[in-house]
DNA sequence: TTGAAAGCGCTAACAA
DNA sequence: TTGTTAGCGCTTTCAA
């Protein structure tokens, strides 16, 4: 492991020149910067990332916070700031707090405040007060994905809108009678997300002239199985069965047509079924959804952090809303027999 | 941002003393060690992990290489390990090699070798020589998961063993007519591992004394979609369809399941289908299959590690093979008509 | 059991 | 453009 010595003395030059050379900070001829870095990769040489942190108090390493690793929605968001992270030169170093209470006190109270991370992205993290504030105590960038913090910048798509834009897909279809399984309270993971996906739902009814009907709501817990009990609960009643469900969440979605089949019911003939997410399933079971793109999420929130962290290489465009976009498959169509009102 | 120094002056003792006391390392009396635990909470003191690693040469992080985060498997892997190396103090960064080749270089030429990490654990990775030799040259632990690694120790479970007990299940229900749908040559991300349990279901056959039949054998890629197109290749032709399915992974196996359904036949009924993982997904399905536990295996490859970095905190159990199991659950059952011979 | 002091490997003033 | 030098904050001999 040669250190920077040794490749000024190779290069016949001082230990500050190399890191000059090396690092583009400052001025080195290009003679001799060219002379430093063939030295440097003769010896395979790499700066001790903890003697240069220890130095410039940067540390070129980014914290990720989540609360799942496990599911498609967060592995995606940070696979996404991984790979943007990794082209900034930076490392990625990751806290998952989905364990007991104490883990993620010791994630707050240790980890976090090593020194170890420049900046923190928070995903979909329901965090008290008190979390946030010893992340603000460390004066460094924070954003967080996928949820409003309270008191940080948050990348977070617009729920209502997209669950008004489901919502209204149906209803452009000709259906009245739709049925939304949404959010239970203890999942809440997504903080008002499933509040706000409803809230979407029921404006787009009301705005349609459609009456909102509380037997058409039912809670899950995001998952497929949640998705599956929540539409036999749906749908088992003959007379009162709705012609299409809005499902807060693909893998709901996906659920209930399962469900649908279970029932002997088709898809979309009998039920019309919308999701949220284009999940990696969702078009193998040609399901219509709105999109979005947590991939594209962790890239942006590291672009924010990158801009914050070197206003030099700042990105122009900082506030694109997050995208997202009705995605018509196999799963929606109009009901088979149109009221006539 | 309190440092060492003004814990020392607050508990009126010298920095040397802090850290030994904080530490553990070094003898201290009790009595100044709570104070300086005392100083040290009341002014809310973190060491810096670089001061400390710059010093000591360890930085308590351990890297972790892996090729998606997407699946399954891999984010199970590292939610296990993520736990475990919390517990013991470590932090985990993660390099995702899923990217361009260019990435990839990129992470092994830079990265890995910025001495951030004290050990890495590499998770089916397919590594060239030279990229094993630039670990092993990095000298520092390294543990390989979910596949053989040459010349790295590496924690994988016995997938000819796996694939045999899977199959030899269809055959005690009474089945002869079994069909495989493995991987093919290019999703080589696990290795051997296609091969592996593929050589099983031939060697469970022949030991049956089943003819193995090559029109039995269908590729796909380990995703739900390619094995319901596998399956629904194999299923097609009722006068040459198989009794019963072992798929090489839970996704292909459930794809299986919906590919029987939409022919028609029924599962356990017409056709039996076992995979392997007992992925999440497997138990909404009644999928009968062959359990691993990959979050247990990252925490085995940190205990692994643990015991290489600190030689004293080993733990005893170190070579118990990686554990896997049969599940019966309803996709599984004798064949309708079970043959005289 | 404790303290003084010399680094760990690098960066950034400052001076030349 | 380059070199000298003083730290960055901690750990660990060595001595007391």
């Amino acid at each position: 492991m040669p250190g920077i010595n040794e490749v000024a003395l190779l290069a016949g030059v001082s230990t500050a020149t190399v890191s000059r050379a090396l690092s583009g900070n400052g001025h080195v001829s290009d003679s001799t910067k060219s002379r430093v870095k063939a030295a440097a990769y003769e010896l395979g040489y790499v700066v001790s990332s903890n003697a240069s942190s220890l130095a410039t108090g940067r540390t070129k390493n980014i914290g990720v916070v989540i609360p799942f690793l496990n599911r498609w929605f967060f592995s995606s968001v940070v696979e996404g700031a991984e790979h943007a992270l990794l082209r900034n030169g930076y490392d990625l170093t990751l806290y998952n707090l989905g364990g007991s209470g104490d883990e993620r006190r010791s994630v707050f109270e240790h980890f976090l405040l090593r020194k170890r991370v420049d900046a923190v992205i928070a995903i979909s993290l329901e965090l008290t007060a008190s979390e946030v504030g010893s992340l603000l105590d460390l004066n460094k960038p924070i954003v967080g994905v996928g949820g409003p913090l309270p008191g940080l910048q948050t990348l977070s798509i617009d729920d209502v809108q997209v669950a008004r834009v489901a919502t209204e897909h149906l209803l452009a279809l000709g259906h009245r009678a739709i049925a939304h399984i949404g959010g239970n309270d203890e999942v809440e993971m997504d903080f008002h997300l499933p509040t706000n996906r409803r809230v979407g739902y029921e404006a787009a009814l009301r705005e349609g002239g459609v009456a909102i009907d509380p037997a058409l709501f039912a809670e899950a817990d995001f998952t497929l199985q949640g998705g599956y009990r929540a539409a036999t609960h749906l749908l088992r009643d003959p007379a009162a069965r709705p012609t299409a469900v809005f499902a807060a969440s693909d893998e709901m979605a996906i659920g209930t047509i399962l469900a649908a089949r279970d029932l002997g019911l088709s898809v979309p003939g009998d039920l019309s079924v919308i999701g949220v997410d284009d999940h990696e399933l969702a078009e193998f079971f040609g399901l219509s959804t709105v999109a979005q793109y947590p991939a594209e999420q962790g890239r942006r929130a590291v672009e924010i952090l990158m801009g914050q962290l070197h206003p030099a290489r700042r990105t122009p465009a900082e506030n694109i809303p997050l995208r997202f976009d009705l995605i018509e498959r196999t799963s929606t169509a109009a009901p088979r027999t149109v009221g006539v009102d």
